[in-house]
DNA sequence: ACAAATTTTTTACGCGCGTAAATTTTTTAT
DNA sequence: ATAAAAAATTTACGCGCGTAAAAAATTTGT
């Protein structure tokens, strides 16, 4: 036998010695077989690099090896951050994850969700669009499919959530800026598709009733993903109207902010918390660009790992589980203050 | 036949009325029966949404329908971006592309090359991390599968590289500064890993001997992908020792620009055009954030659209023409200037 | 060394579809 | 209307592997 001219399983077992269906045990659970064999079978594995059809496995496995993991918008560092870290932890259960964006998108969402049905999926961890979401469509999937949803929770979909604690996000930074300085004003999208964003306005409200301050809000117009130009774009136009409640503000999440310094540095305005400073800003979900504007981005973070290993570990728990869970559970992670130097 | 119970194709076609070859010869190509079975066979699809299984297909085509699309590092939204361009395109030829990111790392890039491999796709466009890459696994791969290279180069791998052109980038903004001002001075990494940072510092030499002036660089210290970071921690030692020979630097890629900016805001060093600055400072890319640095950085910009079109336009007559072509194409954009305030 | 338990082999069938060849039906051209 | 061309059908086989059942071989416990 040629030693890279092995087309199928049988041909593989006859070299090795060994019979095909002990063969296909190995490659199933390389466990299952005898030291011995399992020996046998990976030095022939080295010699002749013979590897399964992944086609004609798939096609009689009525639970493939692939987890599927949808983000909303990729070129958003934020999800390719956080989709590392679950196709690293995906890999390291031994299945295959497939990386989806629907770049903001309603119908290129839809089409991954058939796409991927017919990929017959073990799980899937889904990062909805939010209120672009199609929801009949996402229900229907989840019918079909074990899913899980992270980062964006939809209300009664999927069998389990695993996000961010958004009032731990704006309780320290409210709890913070309030503390150290004049009143945070809010500031964000009037009409923001991502659902993180009305708790996040929620909270803000919630937190200020506590403290027994005044809330402050600043809507700016805008639809789409492009928050950085929503956010210099709206920005430019409050600070030129010089419509600013109080000389603080707290953004709805990194992605504005980064516009809104721009915008600031346009307008020769000093942030930051000197004394020369005219105004302080801070922030939500430490983006990964957050270290490097200017000046440096205070904000509460993400515990990535966290929310990654524990989306990973619900869904197996799923699929071992069956593909139904008896509650719907929610699991939300707390944030993590970052001390930069806007606020 | 229960509406939604269709379990394969043979079950279909005998709903439909009609034999399974030829609804197997209508999911290969539906303009390959006459209309009217065509017709009968779409309304049917609407009433039972039968899918033919993905897998029973590969396994018996010589050639799948997958498209694999490989990016050095997808927290990097250039990445991100042409990625998006790609995948819209792959899918308007009626294939599907599946994205990967080796995440900087060698062994990651290697293994999914294996796991492509055994996708049997149709064809690859590769974007390799460069001299971290193995080159003969590499080699090695596009043996098997037909690959176009894109972004960066490596010689004689895959056959054809799309990508663009970085004499074109270089020489724009080299001549762009020296002639507003003074002499830039070239800013990069002393060990780039990428094959493109080594033709853009040979473009600034020659370009700066064609204009017969003296050229500075700087290289500082850093490996792996955490550009921004690297830069901001080089710019940060050279501009404490004051060390730098000319007033005016040119970036080799936006990223370490967007570094060096913050390290500038952070040493409270003006960067600009106006009268009062101290230093210029541009680059190359036009990455996505290079609109919101403070200042908003001048750069030169890659044509994404054409690199991608032409990149999978390059790919299908590839495969058209059975995986080989004669001589190896290189096909190279050119870069456009991007004025904003930083030069 | 023996029986019991475990692992492996043998045998055999099925998955859902591609595809080739021969035949029949339908469409097109004259 | 008739012959020629095109499309659809029938029939049959193969792809590479999962998997079940029964038989054989090996390991383990005593």
């Amino acid at each position: 036998m040629d030693v890279d001219d092995i087309k199928n399983m049988d041909e593989f077992a006859s070299v090795v010695g060994i019979s095909r269906p002990t063969i296909s045990k190995y490659f199933n659970d390389a466990d299952s077989v005898r030291p011995t064999t399992r020996l046998k079978i990976e030095e022939a594995l080295k010699k002749y690099k013979y590897r399964p059809n992944i086609y004609a496995i798939n096609q009689n496995r009525k639970l493939t090896k692939n987890i599927g993991i949808i983000v909303p918008y990729l070129a958003d560092p934020f999800f390719a951050e956080i989709a590392r870290f679950l196709e690293r932890r995906v890999l390291d259960f031994g299945f295959m994850p497939s990386l989806f964006s629907a770049h903001g998108d309603t119908e290129i969402e839809k089409t991954i969700l058939d796409t991927l049905r017919s990929l017959r999926p073990a799980g899937v961890l889904l990062a909805p669009l939010g209120r672009a979401s199609d929801k009949r469509h996402i229900e229907e999937f989840c019918r079909d499919v074990p899913t899980i949803l992270f980062d964006s929770n939809i209300e009664g979909m999927g069998e389990a959530f695993i996000g961010s604690d958004n009032f731990s996000f704006v309780s320290q930074t409210v709890e913070y800026l309030s503390r150290t300085g004049s009143t945070p004003t809010f500031f964000e999208m009037s009409d923001p598709a991502n659902p993180n964003a009305n708790k996040r306005r929620n909270a803000y409200l919630a937190m200020m009733k506590q403290l027994e301050l005044e809330p402050h809000m600043v809507q700016i117009e805008g639809s789409g993903w492009e928050f950085e130009e929503i956010g210099r774009a709206g920005a430019l136009k409050i600070l030129k109207q010089d419509a600013l409640p109080t000389d603080t503000i707290l953004c709805s999440n990194d992605r504005l902010a980064i516009g809104l310094l721009s915008a600031c540095y346009e307008l020769g305005i000093r942030v930051g918390r000197e004394k020369d400073s005219e105004l302080r800003v801070a922030s939500h979900d430490d983006h990964p660009y957050s270290k490097f504007t200017c000046p440096s981005l205070t904000t509460a973070a993400h515990d990535y790992e966290s929310v990654a290993s524990q989306s990973v570990d619900t869904l197996f728990k799923l699929i071992e589980a069956g593909g139904r869970f008896n509650i719907r559970e929610e699991k939300l992670f707390a944030a993590r203050l970052i001390m930069r130097d806007s606020a």
